[in-house]
DNA sequence: GACGTAAGTGACAACGTTGTCAAAAGACAA
DNA sequence: TTGTCTTTTGACAACGTTGTCACTTACGTC
């Protein structure tokens, strides 16, 4: 910027003007800024801009997520991208694979970047470590599972109410007997979609035969070894309801090799790409995770223009998709 | 850090020691120091640091991907991350969604916040515009596509070779009209595959029947399109050649509605999830974008270490996964 | 006890900006 | 022409750090 100002025979401060398109600069001079820089290479330099002004703004926020390659994830991040790049802001991305020290050093090293927020799919069990950041001006949304001990904004799937909804079909179609399959019970999102099974069986005054439900299953392979066990009890289900992505996958492999996939019913808990062309086409309840992403970045950047109104926590509904196999009768 | 400097009674010389763990501080001054910062919830600036330190580092880098949400360029990402979080480094990852001027404004954006590199999976025809940058000191590296105009570090799939050996595998299976159905040619990746498949049939004294080919399809719905004429067309290919992901599963809904998935032959250039689980299982030429990643960040951060040496030209190669679709005879 | 050396500590400037405020220049009326 | 008011411009400090260098101790050695 020195060099600037003195190429173009002006003080520094009138430079900084036109570079941030300030009123009052006489046409001449600012074209003559303009020439100086371009003839400079002059790269306004936003590090040392956000430390002086008075917002302190760095227009970079920060997210934590799962893992970035997951599909739900990505789906998040770019529908938040969206949003942030009409705003001028960046995004830091990064993911947390399940691990709740992890999800604090990236939050601590956000922190030390000075994003202006931070939306979180939290992993961890408390989130109190994160006031010391709200003080200090940082927004903070959570996105597909909420927070403990931390009042803060939410932007969650109607997890327990799709899962009702799925099982609601199920037994619509006749079956009684039937199974489910769950990811770690720690996470809320895990817990609140179990809780949903139970509850529309109850409802429905089938009790709940504990040997047809499989918990803290994470990944493919676990969910296979699940799902073969529970198929090949003395009394198998007529229907599965598989709470997670990964989970439907490896259940699906399962009934294949089985050769149960046109016998035995199955929902899944969140759309997989591509399952509308297996034989049967895979029903699930699908989230909207980029509704979801939108929903969060709008909330952040409410905050971050001023609102100070109480959390929000906002649900998104999930659907129904029907494809087949969970139109299976026993 | 001023306030914790007077809470310790030491200068603030002497926090910025103790922060940044520099030797030669009397264990008791870091202790008092240490409780200090801790009761002040002290976060070390990193961006005033950078500003100031000699070295000028931010420990975040830039990524550009086509789309952050695409399984390809996520898994990319993911195999950056988790290279960089091993050094402390942190990572910008935006969307250009195949755009020249995004892809320019980005890159500028990254430049205003003095990222350290950048990992760049290019869109535009021409990166002259980056010489600024890299004399300014950032790293650059090229994944997936080479740069234009630019001499820099590249990581590659072996596009030509890997769809030659598919090329190859339909042709030991007895084929001879081999449709191919590709990425807009603009793209150098989908231009080199298409290149690959003119070879292979050339060396196998096969002619290329410019009816069988259809370019610049781009996204599901422009593949089905294409896929239904060729198959309906007077003399149909017996096998199909894809060169992207999406192009695949269009031609799969396509072969699946009219059919010929068990007839028509159909190998495809990139994995897909689920594609094992189709019937048949979609044969496909896989790409390893976590070791093309991987790669790109292993350069870029030996060049941030100093490496100076001639530009580096990777190629990761990709293999065949057969799966039944690629093997069905005519 | 004097002296040299090494280790620890702090004062100050500087990194590239922008906020503040005062000075200079121009516009207009009397 | 002068005086007043408005607009444009610039000097300087400050943002939160760290590099430089000088100063103060402490410790051995003779």
């Amino acid at each position: 910027m020195k060099d600037v100002a003195a190429l173009a025979k002006v003080s520094i401060k009138t430079v900084s003007r036109v570079v941030n398109g300030e009123a009052g600069v006489t046409p001449g001079l600012a074209r003559r800024v303009m020439a100086a820089s371009e003839r400079l290479d002059y790269r306004h330099n936003l590090t040392a801009s956000s430390l002086r002004r008075s917002d302190g703004r760095s227009a970079t926020i920060g997210i934590v997520l799962e893992d970035v390659a997951n599909p739900f994830s990505s789906a998040l991040h770019r529908a938040i991208e969206d949003v942030a790049v009409q705003r001028g802001v960046l995004v830091l991305a990064s993911s947390s694979d399940e691990d709740e020290a992890r999800e604090r050093r990236l939050v601590a090293a956000f922190a030390s970047r000075r994003v202006d927020g931070l939306i979180i799919q939290p992993s961890s069990q408390d989130h109190s470590y994160l006031l010391t950041e709200r003080k200090a001006g940082t927004a903070i949304v959570f996105v597909d599972r909420p927070p403990a001990f931390l009042d803060a904004d939410t932007v969650l799937t109607d997890n327990a109410a799709g899962v009702r909804r799925g099982v609601r079909h199920l037994i619509a179609h006749g079956h009684r007997r039937i199974g489910y399959l769950g990811d770690l019970h720690t996470i809320a999102t895990a817990a609140e979609r179990h809780r949903g099974y139970v509850e529309e069986l109850a409802d429905h005054n089938i009790d709940v035969d504990e040997r047809l439900v499989r918990l803290d299953l994470r990944g493919i392979e676990k969910s296979e070894a699940a799902a073969t066990e529970l198929l090949s009890s003395p009394e198998p289900p007529t229907a599965l309801f598989t709470g997670q992505n990964l989970v439907t996958i490896g259940a699906f492999r399962v009934l294949r090799r089985m050769g149960l996939h046109h016998r035995i019913a199955l929902i899944g808990f969140d759309d997989i790409l591509l399952a509308d062309l297996l034989e049967p086409g895979i029903t699930v309840i699908a989230q909207d995770p980029a509704a979801i992403g939108r929903a969060a970045a709008e909330i952040l950047f409410r905050r971050l223009d001023g609102d100070r109104s109480p959390s929000e926590h906002r649900v998104v509904v999930s659907r129904m998709i029907t494809r087949g196999s969970g139109e299976i009768t026993p």
